[in-house]
DNA sequence: CATACTGTAATTATTTTTATTACAGAACAA
DNA sequence: TTGTTCTGTAATAAAAATAATTACAGTATG
């Protein structure tokens, strides 16, 4: 992250959810979030990578979820969705001849490991079934 | 935020804090991090609108903190630099003919309002003087 | 074999972020 | 009171990140 990849990936699974095992295609899930199906197939990539979804080839192919919904936990999709720190580590390497230019980008890390571990924490005590379950 | 804000912020007030008092100016400032002093500007008076920083102008200007840093906690100092969720809100609006896209994004701003709360309330627990202490 | 998908790469467009330039106004010091 | 060195802020340009588009090989299906 940041930009979209949690928010399309947890849009995917929850379509897929409430079909119950239906396939859908990328362009058909692509048209409820409005966005690219090239974008919806990467997205779906990197969570067949984590095991979170099946996919089927050809005609009449489409996605399922690979596992049942109580069994995927939000945080474990953040995790496998993550891509860069959420806090933001800027490329500009600080001065290393000022004493906390030098020092200032371990503390940061440690600090935002730590607040993003907080996070993933709270995310981790919603499955996907729970969250799923808001629709109606 | 995303983006650096929040790294630059606390940057700066680190240090702000080092210098005990010192004024501290931009181009100073933008040295140790390596970045254009106008971006320092601008952080510092966000980091001023909020109570964080005093500024003097003129020659011989610059900055230094407007409080003590152990009254200076680290979830205030995200929350005075967030500009928008963590967690990234799509600008497409999703699909309102789908019974999914029509309500993903009140549940998306849920989770993530929470799970934000919760990485907030782990930075909260340290303060400036506690994270600048670790330089040495 | 035609059709309708996935998977993936390459390119282009768009948006966001950062840097740069510019300058008015403030404080200081000679 | 004038030159200097800052802040504060706006406007613009450059760079980077993100998303859309195009393209096409490979796979399953009828």
């Amino acid at each position: 992250m940041n930009s979209s990849h949690f928010s399309i990936s947890l849009h995917i699974l929850t379509l897929l959810d409430q079909v119950k095992g239906q396939l859908l295609n990328s362009e058909y899930i692509a048209g409820s979030i409005n966005c690219n199906p090239v974008l919806v197939r990467k997205e779906l990539a990197n969570l067949h990578k984590h095991g979170f979804v099946q996919s089927k080839e050809g005609k009449g192919g489409g996605s399922t979820l690979a596992k049942n919904p109580e069994d995927i936990n939000l945080g474990d999709v953040y995790k496998a969705v993550k891509q860069k720190s959420l806090l933001g580590e800027s490329k500009n390497e600080p001065n290393p001849d000022c004493p906390v230019g030098k020092q200032i980008t371990k503390h940061l890390n440690n600090l935002y490991a730590e607040a993003e571990n907080a996070l993933v924490k709270n995310l981790a005590t919603k499955s996907l079934k729970e969250f799923s379950a808001g629709f109606k």
